[in-house]
DNA sequence: CGGGACTCCTGAGGGC
DNA sequence: TGCCCTCAGGAGTCCC
C-alpha cells in the first residue's frame, strides 16, 4: 500500500521518464476509479508537454503546459509501467510476480517513444486533471499537514499539536493534517522503534519521547525511500521492481513471532482500532 | 471536535 | 480442485 516511500519512488521513475515530453493521446481502458475517468476531460491535454512532476504527501501532482495539473493518488493498488515497444511486447521488466499487468489497465498517455499505463487492482485510486490551479486550491491537497522529512516537521510543531489532541497517538499520525505521507505500516514501525504504544493518548506524550518519535519517522522515511519503498503483495515501481523495506519491519504483520529488540522475548500483538491493524510489542511499549 | 460505521474493490488465504 | 467466506487498506462521507 503506498505511503509516502513508495510515492516518492513512483515519482521520481514518472519524472525520468516523461519530463519534458509531449503528450500525444490519451486513452481511457476503463472509466472505473474512485472517480469516473471522462474522455472529454482528459482530451485537453492532448499535444501538452510535460513540465514538472511533483509529490506531496501520497500525491503526485503532474504539471501540464497551458496551466494544467494531474493530481494523481495511488490508493491501495494504483500504479504505472511503460510500454517501450508500442506494437504488443510488454517489457520484460513489468512481469511482476510472472503476471502480466494488462487486466487493470485504467488509462494511457502516449508519447513518441512509448506509452504510460495506469494500472489500479482495487481502483481505490485516482487520476483527476485540473486546470489553474496550485496544490493549494485543490481540496485533496490544500489542507495537508508537513511532510515528515521537512524541517517544519520538529520537536516544536509536534508538541503543539499533540497538545490539542485526545486521540491515540496512531490515529494522531494517520491523520494527514497533522503529518502528511504515512499509512499503516510506517505509523506502527515508528511507534515500535520510539517505544510508544499506539493507543497512548497523543496530550500524554512525554517531551522526550516526542523528540524520539520525529527522529524515528524521519530516520525511517529516509531508509525506506533508500531501499524503493516496501513491497507487500502488489507494489511494484514504474520500472516493474520491488522495494526492500518490508525486511526491515519490526512489527507489521509480525503477530505471533518475537519482538526483535535485545533481550525482549516478548510476542508481537496485533489489535483492531478503527478498523485498521495495529502491531506493537506490549513490553517495549507500554501505556 | 471525535469516534465510529460504512463505502469503494479485488485477490489471497482459510475452511471444508 | 473449487466454492464460500473473510479480510486488508486510504480517504471520503455521514451520523451521533
Amino acid at each position: 500500500m503506498p505511503e509516502l516511500p513508495e510515492v516518492e519512488i513512483t515519482k521520481r521513475s514518472l519524472s525520468k521518464h516523461i519530463l519534458n515530453q509531449k503528450i500525444e493521446a490519451v486513452t481511457i481502458l476503463n472509466p472505473k476509479l474512485r472517480y469516473r475517468l471522462k474522455k472529454k476531460i482528459f482530451s485537453q491535454i492532448n499535444g501538452k508537454k510535460i513540465l514538472k512532476v511533483t509529490r506531496k504527501s501520497k500525491y503526485i501532482l503532474v504539471e501540464i503546459s497551458s496551466h494544467y495539473t494531474l493530481l494523481i493518488h495511488l490508493g491501495m493498488t494504483g500504479r504505472f509501467y511503460f510500454l517501450k515497444d508500442k506494437t504488443k511486447k510488454i517489457e520484460t521488466s513489468f512481469y511482476a510476480n510472472n503476471k502480466i499487468l494488462k487486466k487493470h489497465d485504467h488509462l494511457k498517455i502516449s508519447f513518441k517513444k512509448f506509452d504510460l499505463i495506469y494500472n489500479d487492482i482495487r481502483k481505490f485510486g485516482f487520476i483527476k486533471l485540473y486546470k489553474n490551479k496550485s496544490f493549494l486550491e485543490i481540496p485533496h491537497t490544500s489542507k495537508l499537514g508537513p511532510e515528515p522529512l521537512s524541517s517544519i516537521f520538529n520537536k516544536k510543531y509536534l508538541t503543539n499539536k499533540l497538545n490539542e489532541k485526545k486521540v491515540s497517538i496512531k490515529n494522531f499520525l494517520m491523520n494527514q493534517q497533522n503529518i502528511s505521507g504515512l499509512g499503516n505500516i510506517y505509523v506502527n514501525e515508528a511507534l515500535y522503534m520510539s517505544g510508544i504504544h499506539p493507543l497512548l493518548e497523543s496530550k500524554k506524550i512525554k517531551p522526550i519521547k516526542i523528540e524520539i518519535l520525529v527522529r524515528s519517522i524521519k530516520k525511517i522515511m529516509k531508509k525506506a525511500i533508500l531501499m524503493g519503498g516496501s513491497t507487500i503483495e502488489n507494489y511494484h515501481n514504474s520500472e516493474g521492481k520491488t522495494g526492500s523495506y518490508q525486511s526491515n519491519f519490526k512489527v507489521y504483520d509480525r503477530d505471533g513471532q518475537r519482538c526483535l529488540s535485545k533481550g525482549c522475548k516478548s510476542i508481537i500483538k496485533r489489535k483492531l482500532e478503527m478498523g485498521r491493524s495495529i502491531y506493537f510489542c506490549p513490553k517495549c511499549q507500554r501505556i
